[in-house]
RNA sequence: GCGCGGAUGGUGGAAUUGGUAGACACGAGAGACUUAAAAUCUCUUGACUUCACGGUCGUGCGGGUUCAAGUCCCGCUCUGCGCACCA
């Protein structure tokens, strides 16, 4: 009998493949297309990873799976090549970056194939490669044409140690996402691509999304829409004025200070008499302080006041104006008006500074009840000063414990109704008043009298001066319907539930403020309106005297993309003392990259470009003077963000791509990735959602799944790192013996494929233990001569229909681990049936379907077996085995039996027989007898097919 | 702080629509084969309890809904990740 042995057959299969052209494809309109991809690669000089492994696994079997659906799969691989580990590499060793490239892609492509990804080889792509970027190029000028890419001044991050100028999303907490290092900021003229002119479009169509949550989240937050107003404060004595942004116009009324940005360009003129000179120390301060240290002590606000005021235009009062760098320039208009009572940072600042505070909005508890009777009310909580209690009153079942409440008469003043109300049910009179705050709007029903109620509400906090309790006005039978208690503030926490109520003590006592949504008071003609209908009101009042308009704003800001880098695509703009930056024209690209002998740059703003002068000195396209070229290179993201259109259309010369080849194959059914929640992924649908704009393609969303995977760890847990030296090479693992197909299905057993997991040289073995039982079993099979019936064929069939149903359903939904455990039994259950014997027929076709199926996860073996056992061709070319659900169902069922939802024995009883003699049959049953006793069940529930419950 | 996940045996995990919790695998234990070991095959394996049949408990904690809850609702704890003074 032949030994597994994969060192053997997956060389043989995957030269196999290779020489038979199986994974080329070709547009065709006849069949149904499937077009998954990997996020493709940086070739990095260490190799692949395991978790590189994993990634590509998944995309394989997908594209494997729907190959043997009958689709056209188009699986393609690419690299993402530009970069700065090539160049600093150039920088040490004098290496051309192109060079070392080329070596890292040869061995990433050794290690695909011995992986035996079946990838259409004939459409590599290489984003470094002239043929490439020269389209990367062309993508420029035309977003240049159409206003999309621009130059600008302005303060940049720079990472010092790369030289270079980062993108937002670049720097982590403050440091380069490359080298680590603390970056700083820098004023510097730079290209950046409009993206903020597509958060619009982008944010409409993330909730059609077939991703992530976590990610569409992570966009969505990105892109930071937020709906608000500009409104004007006009400077006292001055016709210029403060343009603040707000989302919450609504809390104008409470609008007591304003505060600008130290950036804010207002602020030179700004700081009067005394003032002056600690505003101007204040800011130089601020400035020099880079952003980190100002994000990072997130506690204590710092500003200092200018000695001006500016007008609120709401209540036309006075309003200090002062500086701080809690306000960030770069947002909205850089300067707010502060609402301290109702929003927590301006709150903090007013209490350092003392600064005032009016509260605009009161609570609203409750729900909203039709045709509501309107009345004054109170809350009255009186606190024991002696026992730190409070008086409460328990109604039992009717309300639970509240403080006391009552409606206030004619005339009555809030607090009178509190005294009297208090002395009413409790006897209590000799009360102390001590604050009360601004009322609030509670809607119920009441349904002893059976009216709905919208009260309004004023809290006030009493303090008992002697505990001498008089006689209560109330009648024996209302007393009863009542009991008085005092309670400890963790009691008065825990029992006091109403919302109302609870709320009354949390503004007296627990200085609670109110933040979000209410009714609106000291807002003038607005008061008694909800916060969210005046957002609109007030605006539209602001808007008719012209000192403020509806606004959105993003927090997402441009995308930077130049980088002073050599090793990037030349970003294709002359610079014309004449005509400025002039776009190379088409039939000039590509600008190739120069060839150089240093790369590094030398810290003055520039790329090693700079340097090559013969390069750089060059002629206007449009008037033929002597002009220079733009020495800054792409960002690397700008490559990526077009590569899966790219794919479809590879070798094309004439244009970045056909439009029906791109129609055809595009979007993709199936994007595979771990890493890149926002940039990659965002950039991606914006230049995809410009190119709709542009008509070059029919559609706006390039990726219609998106499939996240987590990380492999090391066998400790930790993260791999070389340094470490706990990577796991996929090729020592295949090399050690294991293989390809064990390392592909191991990776995917491992557990869910959006979770994180440690690899276990322990869980592989198991798999390759896995794989040789199949292995055996087979060659059993083609060994055995007897060929004599003996008696599980009905066995194996179900188990083989069930096999197929499971394993098609799980790859369906991306549950992989769960497809191979159910290989598993299916082995574990043939084991098993074969100590019978068999019929010949039915286990060839018992393995055949067991090889279709694993076929996806371990393709060198399947094939392997697929001809021993007889089948011409690849298992791919072989369409997947279906299975027929009537064929499933077994002679028998096993039902469940319990008694009070408990389990107590298990029923054997035939498919067909009908609910009223399961029923009867589970009361039958000895155990469930007992533990019925005497009782009559009162009820019998059964699940057709699963259980039987008695309640008795 | 805000947002999004997660918490199930010794371990990774399964339970897709509320319906027999712990599939499958790892690890551990026992047996078969072997002079022996490895490999392979078979069996056992949530805890407690019982000679056994069986019973009690059990999906982070506290409540609730339901004939029935890992799954739904309310309130917490811990934990991972993302964002983080965005007005």
């Amino acid at each position: 009998m032949q030994r597994y042995n994969p060192s053997e057959i997956e060389p043989k299969w995957q030269a196999a493949w290779q020489e038979q052209r199986v994974n080329e494809v070709d547009v065709d309109a006849s069949k149904k297309k499937t077009y998954t991809a990997g996020m493709f690669p940086y070739p990095s000089g260490a190799g692949m990873h395991a978790g590189h492994a994993f990634g590509y696994t998944i995309v394989d079997v997908l594209a494997r799976f729907y190959r043997q659906q009958g689709h056209n799969v188009l699986n393609p691989m690419g690299w993402d090549t530009f970069g700065l580990p090539a160049e600093n590499y150039a920088i040490k060793t004098g290496t051309a970056p192109a060079v070392v490239t080329a070596q890292n892609i040869a061995n990433f492509k050794k290690q695909f194939k011995r992986m035996g990804m079946s990838i259409d080889w004939s459409r590599e792509i290489n984003t470094s490669d002239p043929e490439y970027y020269r389209w990367t190029q062309w993508v420029f000028t035309k977003l240049f044409e159409r206003g999309l890419a621009y130059q600008k001044e302005s303060l940049q991050w720079w990472c010092p140690v790369d030289k270079t100028v980062l993108a937002n999303e670049q720097v982590e907490g403050g440091h380069c996402w490359r080298c680590g290092s603390l970056v700083e900021k820098k004023s510097m003229k730079q290209w950046f691509f409009k993206i903020t002119e597509y958060a619009d479009s982008l944010l409409e169509e993330i909730p059609a999304l077939d991703w992530p949550q976590k990610i569409k989240t992570a966009q969505t937050n990105w892109i930071g829409r937020s709906v608000g107003a500009e409104i004007e404060f006009l400077l006292e004595g001055s016709d210029q004025s403060i343009t603040v942004f707000s989302t919450r116009p609504d809390t104008i009324f409470g609008a007591t200070f304003v505060v600008l940005a130290p950036e804010h360009p207002l602020v030179k003129t700004l700081g009067v008499g005394d003032f002056k000179e600690s505003l101007q120390e204040y800011v130089a301060n601020a400035v020099k302080k880079s952003e980190i240290e100002r994000t990072n002590d997130t506690k204590e606000k710092t500003g200092v006041f200018t000695g001006s005021y500016a007008i609120n235009p709401a209540t036309g009062e006075n309003v200090p104006i002062w500086v701080a760098d809690y306000v960030l320039g770069g947002y909205g208009t850089g300067a707010i008006m502060a609402v301290p009572a109702h929003d927590e940072r301006d709150l903090a600042f007013a209490e350092k500074y003392r600064l005032p505070v009016v509260q605009v909005v009161v609570p609203e508890t409750g729900t909203r009840q039709e045709n509501p009777e309107f009345r004054q009310s109170i809350v009255a909580i009186v606190r024991n000063p002696h026992t730190n209690t409070y008086l409460s009153v328990n109604w039992g079942e009717k309300g639970g414990s509240l403080f006391i409440g009552g409606g206030m008469d004619d005339g009555e003043t809030a607090i009178d109704t509190a005294r009297r109300e208090i002395a009413e049910e409790t006897g209590y009179t000799s009360l102390k008043f001590i604050s009360q705050s601004e009322a609030i709007h509670h809607h119920y029903f009441a349904h002893s009298k059976n009216v709905a109620r919208h009260i309004q509400a004023t809290p006030l906090l009493f303090e008992l001066i002697d505990e001498t309790q008089n006689d209560t006005a109330l009648e024996a039978d209302e007393k009863d319907q009542f009991t008085i208690e005092w309670l400890s503030e963790d009691e008065v926490l825990a029992k006091i539930n109403d919302e109302l109520h609870a709320t009354s003590y949390q503004t007296l006592i627990g200085g609670y403020r109110h933040r979000g949504e209410g009714i609106l008071v000291n807002s003038g003609a607005f008061d008694g309106t909800s916060t969210s209908d005046a957002r609109e009101q007030v605006v539209d009042w602001l808007e008719q005297q012209g000192s403020g308009r509806a606004k959105t704003t993003y927090k997402m800001r441009d995308w930077l993309i130049s980088r002073q880098r050599y090793w990037g695509a030349p970003i294709p703009i002359i610079h014309c003392a004449d005509h400025g930056a002039v776009p190379v024209p088409e039939d000039q690209l590509p600008v190739v990259l120069p060839e150089i002998e240093d790369f590094a740059p030398k810290g003055d703003g520039k790329s090693a470009l700079a340097r090559a002068t013969d390069w750089v000195n060059t002629t206007c396209p449009e008037c033929g003077k002597p002009a220079m070229r733009e020495t800054d290179t792409m960002d690397g993201y700008a490559c990526s963000s077009w590569y899966l259109l790219r794919y479809t259309d590879p070798h094309n010369a004439e244009a970045a791509w056909d439009p029906a080849t791109v129609n055809y194959w595009n979007p993709l059914e199936f994007y595979v990735g771990g890493d890149h929640a926002v940039a990659h992924l965002l950039y991606v649908r914006f230049w995809t959602h410009v190119f709709k704009d542009m008509g070059l393609v029919d559609f706006k969303e390039p990726v219609k799944k998106l499939v996240y995977h987590g990380y492999i760890n090391a066998e400790d847990g930790t993260k791999m790192s070389k340094s470490k030296g706990n990577v796991v090479d996929p090729l020592d693992v295949i090399n050690q013996g294991y293989g390809a197909d064990a390392l592909r299905t191991y990776v995917l057993f491992m557990g869910p494929i959006e979770l994180d997991a440690a690899w276990s040289s322990k869980g592989i073995a198991g798999i390759y233990r896995f794989l040789n039982r199949i292995w055996t079993l087979s060659q059993e099979y083609l060994a055995t001569s007897d060929r004599s019936f003996i008696g599980n064929d009905k066995a194996v069939t179900i188990a083989r229909h069930k096999l197929v149903r499971k394993v098609t359903d799980d790859i369906h939904r991306l549950s992989f681990n769960t497809a191979i455990s159910g290989m598993m039994e299916y082995v574990n259950d043939l084991y098993k049936l074969k100590v019978d014997g068999f019929s010949y027929d039915v286990w060839h076709d018992a393995l055949t379907t067991l090889v279709q199926v694993i076929a996806p996860f371990a393709p060198h073996m399947a094939d392997e077996l697929w001809q021993q056992l007889g089948h011409e061709g690849f298992v791919q070319q072989a369409l997947w085995p279906s299975w027929d659900d009537s064929l499933i169902v077994e002679d028998m069922m096993t039902i469940a039996i319990q008694v009070q939802g408990k389990l107590r024995g298990q029923l054997a009883i035939s498919k067909d027989t009908d609910a009223e003699a399961v029923k009867a049959a589970a009361l039958a049953h000895e155990n469930v007898e007992k533990f019925i006793g005497d009782k009559k069940p009162a009820k019998v529930i059964y699940v057709p097919g699963r259980l039987v419950n008695v309640v008795l």
